[in-house]
DNA sequence: CGGCTTATGTGCCCTGACGTACAGACCGCG
DNA sequence: CGCGGTCTGTACGTCAGGGCACATAAGCCG
């Protein structure tokens, strides 16, 4: 009973929010896998094999056209899937998955995904639902990216990552950050020097630590809060709408009509 | 079958992808309405009463945050359908949609998205390859706008625009332009002035000619060509697997193994 | 401890875009 | 045909961030 605890599928969002005769029909299938940080979870363009349920890992989605030219699109942790192509049926994209904090994932077969989705049950509403909390995560990116200052997208980044993980700690260096942000890792550095100097955080090689959360949440641009809000709003209108909607099935009611608001 | 012409919802391509009998359930429920430039088809926040198909129209997806700070997303026209959260079940958006460039399109009935989805049919099938297209245009926004100089930007606004429109004509003045790119006015009157002196456009108090797309193509960041050649994929591949579940094609390119950093 | 690798800190110059202010040009309308 | 609002062009100074070069520091390992 311990050990259930300690690696759970169901610390992922997305599972906990199955009704237990779809988690019963899935649990079987599910595989644990251990994600290790900078490992390319998928090369863009290939096809997916399996969705995978974080539970402590965080998975970066990056882009990075022919020049080189590249920055990080959403990250998807206990929040989330990735593979969201297999739920769009797209099967692939040109984005690049990589594990930017290492952990612990379940997955899924291609096949089952497809499965599910054909059925239309909970597991592809849910992952739909999510899809669109990733265009929220991506749509504000494009504003963020345009008009904040690299420190506030600092903040913004350092947050974002945080909810993500247990405790007040993460493990990556500058050079990474620059990279995800898509600016030179000077620029983390100076940005970084100053949250320090405010003492936010404490940086040592790789390592940081978060003193003053508050603090950072009121030094960030409002792209985070913003994002926030938006995808607490979607999946809770999920979770409130459980048996209704996308139903193929021939055991839920079928009085749907659209919540408003 | 002459009037099929003038205003035929086929004109759209998800329209146009329907097999028949799809086609025929909903042709009695397309209402046909006419965008005005400028008009904003879809407040932040509100639920969607209808989903747009666009024929000859253009509509923006802009994301403005509590600041102020605006950006372009996507644009949507007779490639696909306005009103994603419906298709996705998350019912509404903080985006906002407005008329880019004014002209016709046809519309559903939030609840008949809704029995569509329900159905699970070729409808929402398309709607959701075309949600991954979104995903795609948004993506490339992050790292356009990260990295590529503003006059580069144009081309490409210039040339996604022209994708959706009838001739090489567009109705649009400098200061909008500016607000879907996010930058200032004044910077789009110097990119375009560079590409007047090119004679590649010519440029006359909101009427914009494009005198040599090829030119146009070789001016644009990269972010055109793969956001066109991705969307053009994920279309065709829907169409082929037109009655089937995802079939994972064995022939996708697989030359690139690690992007390099 | 000493030497190596990797991560972080700093400085300098350059450029693209912003903010602001204003001048000219075009077009519709009375 | 001239007026007035709108759209476009130009010209500043300012500054965040890029490119580059290199200095320091922290961990690793023998």
């Amino acid at each position: 009973m311990v050990r259930l605890l300690a690696h759970d599928p169901r610390q992922n969002q997305i599972l906990a929010a199955l009704p237990a005769r779809d988690y019963a029909r899935l649990v079987g299938e599910l595989e644990r896998v251990t994600l290790v940080p900078g490992v390319l979870l998928h090369a863009p363009g290939a096809p997916f094999e399996f969705a995978y349920f974080p539970t402590t890992a965080i998975v970066a989605l990056i882009l990075a056209n022919d020049s080189g030219a590249s920055a990080e699109l959403a990250m998807t942790g206990k929040d989330g899937l990735v593979g969201i192509p297999l739920v769009l049926g797209g099967v692939s994209t040109r984005f690049a998955m990589t594990v930017q904090s290492g952990g612990e994932a379940w997955r899924l077969p291609a096949e089952v995904i497809a499965r599910e989705r054909d059925r239309g049950g909970t597991l592809q509403r849910l992952s739909l639902c999510y899809a669109q909390a990733l265009m929220t995560q991506m749509a504000h990116s494009i504003v963020c990216n345009r008009h904040h200052l690299v420190d506030r997208q600092l903040c913004r980044w350092l947050l974002s990552s945080l909810d993500l993980l247990p405790g007040n700690q993460l493990d990556v260096t500058q050079e990474v950050i620059a990279h995800m942000l898509g600016v030179r890792r000077e620029a983390v550095t100076e940005a970084a020097g100053k949250l320090q100097a405010e003492g936010l955080i404490r940086y040592r090689r790789g390592h940081i630590t978060v003193n003053d959360r508050a603090g950072l949440e009121a030094r960030t641009c409002e792209c985070y809060r913003a994002v926030r809000t938006e995808c607490d709003r979607l999946f809770e209108a999920q979770a409130a709408s459980k048996c209704s909607s996308i139903n193929c099935t021939l055991d839920t009611p079928r009085n749907s009509l659209i919540p408003r608001r």
